[in-house]
DNA sequence: TTCCTTGCAAATCGTTTGCATAATG
DNA sequence: CATTATGCAAACGATTTGCAAGGAA
């Protein structure tokens, strides 16, 4: 249980995750934090993010398009997706957490909880496509 | 639209698939297609596995391991995921479809579906758990 | 003969890691 | 001082791709 030392670059990772609601990519994070502090590496951008996530002060988000969210929002809730141009968007909707008892019902193991995200066109998408 | 041609290792790669209920990966794919045809290469088979995902033929799945495993069952079913052994395995249980209506219900957009996988201890990992 | 498919190897891409140095407690 | 964190670059693992040769329609 290594004894977590303070450090500039993990203050600045998070707070930069802090203001956005859009769920950047490490590389996204690395691009913005770079311009507080241009020495700092995407190794070390990366480190921070999976300890973070590890320790439960940020969410890893995986949607299916091969690159990881972070989310400084840790509370429950659910992501969308478009397929169209990759925004990564929160959802405000009631619980689905009952699926996770529906799925333990007839099975032999146990249940934890489940991943979901949901995918469609964003608004801004669906409205362009209608016009062409 | 490219015309697709008949191939043996097409072939090949989707009869083994249909044999299998545990969701091999690619290589899993590669390595037992190969006792039949040692010379296929991994590259075809990840080509193969590509279009007949995109042909809707088989399904991808990914469940958050970092690697994509192939299912040859394409109709409407949720996946578990043991946190322990990796093990993927297939859930029977009542429809959660209703949950995509419930996502859109206060979205600005068109929400065409949802991606949902279950994670926890399967059967044989929470028995020799409980030993320990 | 057209053009889809293969095998091979090299390339990509996101992410992780080893190492020497710097910063923290 | 003991240890954790950093920057850099090299290493990784899964997947994709360019290319010349092979196979199907």
């Amino acid at each position: 249980m290594a004894a977590l030392k303070h450090s500039r670059q993990r203050e600045m990772i998070k707070e930069f995750l802090m203001t956005r609601k859009d769920h950047p990519t490490a590389d996204i994070v690395y691009m913005n934090v770079r311009q507080q502090n241009p020495t700092i590496s995407l190794g070390t951008v990366y480190r921070n993010l999976t300890l973070l996530a590890d320790i439960g002060e940020i969410a890893r988000l995986r949607v299916g398009d091969g690159v990881d969210h972070f989310d400084a929002d840790t509370s429950p809730h659910y992501h969308f997706v478009c397929t169209e141009c990759g925004a990564v968007i929160d959802l405000e909707m009631d619980s689905i957490e009952s699926i996770t008892e529906l799925a333990g019902a007839n099975f032999d193991g146990h249940i934890a909880g489940h991943v979901t995200y949901f995918y469609g066109t964003c608004g801004s998408c669906t409205r362009s496509q209608k016009l062409s």
